[in-house]
DNA sequence: TGCAAAATAGAACGATCGTTCGTTTTATTC
DNA sequence: GAATAAAACGAACGATCGTTCTATTTTGCA
């Protein structure tokens, strides 16, 4: 519960099929590895997963191709990596400092705003979720099924959070939880698509607007409607 | 302003560069360059606009690779190609047909139907719109100011669908057009993903709720509240 | 300090990529 | 049907890809 009930696949996959001696300190090689991965993630969001080449990750690590390819066994283990290191940035930047929030609207307003700002740290650094969806949408293997899990594990902590909200109060009864995600979801991804490639300054605010208005259609009491007499473009207007 | 007012690259650039005498009847040569065409189309739904090859390409159409490329001169052009062809395509079946609706409401609301149908009309078949944002989103070049200009092209008619809307008494007076845009565009990003990439049964009702939720918002007059009592899923119903 | 193991380098492989070139087949026109 | 242009082929090129293999360097430990 503290963690993405990801599915798990040993967060560190010894290469070593079988280590005679049980390798107790392991220092060189696990530090390097973990520089190239690093180096890899800023490959991988430049050029998408399936840019991502060992030649030029070599390059950019000033090593040689078979000493990076050594670390990973595969060019596939190495996008599994790559993936499961992103999985974790992300859980330690958005969901492990919204989680401290107070439960209902805080911890979910929290949660999108990290994310919104994830997913737009860099303008020339795109999501890893987000190209890899396209990427793979139509490619099986455990790379897919990787990125899959990971989503879906960020679904279900959003999901929990707008349960908890509706029994906060803050949400109506009967909203509609996968719905909000879906549409939540929709608000990150046109951030995404229209900051990063069409290049439109406006879109933060926009995707900041998305949420206010969502939250505020689903919190409103049955039968009871609040006042909306102010344009939607009020609230989220003074940021950037 | 019967179309949409794309960027216009000459919609069949004739490959010979100095034609001697003028070529009247063109018949064999760009009959098979269609049929190439919707080859590739085929492809790169699958594959993405990146993961279209000029070999795999030849093998579907029982051709030489040699033969392939001599109709379009360098694989750069071959993909803005597709691309084109994939935006009369697009044209044809969303734009066309939707603006023969009234104009306001109903429009949109035909724009944004045949839209969702369209992005999801197979299971198997991508949307080259959106695979094409994320594959090109950082690489500049001829094929990436293509689909910029063409999604441009998209978002000037949705916008002006809307501003229709508002001038019809469809839509509140101070509805922010471009925010509306951004969250119609989001639900349909949202769908892609969720039914392509998680292979998510619901998602196509959940884009129709979407759509009637928001302009459910946005058509309220100001002060005047419209009775929400019923749970958005209602006119979307018959889910799954 | 010496020795075994881990880590890295270097070269080469087969495959595939886009592209070029010369030839041959096919289509069009007189 | 012959002349001419367009279309398609087939082979090859250079580049890059992931991967394998062996040799060399570096590291960690007794």
């Amino acid at each position: 519960m503290s963690t993405l009930p990801v599915p798990a696949k040993k967060a560190a996959p010894l290469r070593s099929p079988k280590p005679a001696r049980v390798a107790r300190s392991l220092q060189k090689g696990q530090q390097t590895r973990a520089a190239i991965l690093e180096a890899a993630l800023g490959l991988a969001s430049h050029m998408g997963l399936e840019g991502l080449s060992i030649g030029a990750l070599a390059d950019v690590t000033a090593m040689s191709k078979s000493g990076v390819f050594a670390h990973f066994g595969s060019r596939e283990e190495l996008q599994i990596a790559v993936v499961t290191e992103y999985h974790a940035k992300f859980e330690e930047e958005v969901f492990f400092t919204a989680i401290r929030e107070p439960r209902g609207l805080p911890r979910l307003r929290a949660m999108f705003e990290r994310w919104v700002r994830r997913v737009s740290v860099e303008v020339d650094s795109g999501c890893i979720y987000i190209s890899g969806a396209v990427e793979f949408d139509d490619r099986p293997g455990p790379v897919r099924d990787a990125l899959v899990g990971m989503v879906k594990a960020w679904h279900a902590a959003l999901h929990k959070a707008i349960v908890l909200s509706v029994q906060e109060g803050h949400l109506r009864a009967d909203a509609d939880v996968d719905q909000i995600v879906f549409e939540l979801h929709g608000l990150i991804l046109s951030l995404h698509h229209d900051a990063r490639f069409m290049r439109i300054p406006g879109a933060l605010s926009r995707a900041g607007n998305g949420f206010e208005r969502t939250i505020q259609f689903y919190a409103t009491p049955l039968g009871l409607e609040v006042d909306r007499s102010r344009p939607a473009s009020k609230n989220g207007a003074a940021r950037r």
